[in-house]
DNA sequence: ATCCTACGATGGACCGAGTCCAGGTCAAGA
DNA sequence: TCTTGACCTGGACTCGGTCCATCGTAGGAT
């Protein structure tokens, strides 16, 4: 997400300190992040940022496509600056560790036609759940 | 899930009314319900159940194997009584209508070895977004 | 059939994540 | 530099879910 801001800027977006600051947060550590949690690190940049504006960024980028929500327990939704490459996630049942990770083909050419109940099927979003190595 | 009062008699469940009709409630219509529509629909046939014991009926459900809880949105998970059989689901991204869905070939399969940083992956969790007929 | 007791139910307080809103602020074009 | 509408703020609010002290009862023991 290098020049982000730039194509941000280029869609009409007005450049606040505020809206430097989440995009900093997101494009420093390749993490999966909390809204709370950017919260914390954009803080610590821009004091007097607010929860709801960190909220609000973060709602802007995901509409935009240049980040991605991802919801993998029933707690906090995460932020994945990674939304150029499709992935998927693996998770871990005991810590709750998330790594991006690419499996082999394209999961949505599983499901048949049969099986789409005149849906228009646009994505399939994998979490792959297990233990990791420091949790066995 | 038929006779799974039974079942879970024999694991030591006390079974009391509010228990009894949680179950029911699932048993009924095979759809996905919220923890409370389950307390709603249980209300009706038990108006003094409380939202807490529906709460923890469902999870007992849940760690007992009996059911699966499916969080397909940010908002409230939801409660799938078909744990029996291995499936996926397929939800509208405009009315949020859930079907059960069955992929060919095992999801778990598409993940090699190098993508699994040594943990050990147990399940692999598909969701399918698009729109039914009905939104187009 | 009755008693006992530990397991389960209750409901109201509480919590965390997220949204909303009225009013104040400021980025950027003129 | 001025203007203005997009943006930020903080606090109230909602919603889904959890906790807990207390009361009730299923089901084994007698």
């Amino acid at each position: 997400m290098s020049d982000l801001l730039g194509r941000l800027r280029a869609r009409g977006w007005r450049v606040t300190s505020q809206r430097r600051v989440v995009v900093e947060v997101l494009d420093g550590d390749h993490v999966h992040l909390t809204a709370d949690e950017v919260h914390v690190r954009a803080a610590r940049r821009l004091a007097e940022i607010s929860r709801a504006t960190v909220y609000n960024t973060l709602s802007e980028l995901v509409a935009l496509g240049e980040v991605k929500e991802v919801a993998t327990d029933g707690r906090a939704r995460r932020y994945d600056p990674n939304a150029a490459r499709p992935h998927q996630h693996l998770v871990c049942s005991g810590c709750g560790t998330i790594r991006d990770v690419h499996p082999s083909g394209d999961p949505l050419a599983a499901l048949p036609d049969t099986e789409r109940f005149g849906f228009t099927v646009a994505e399939a979003e994998v979490t792959y759940r297990g233990l990791c190595p420091s949790c066995v």
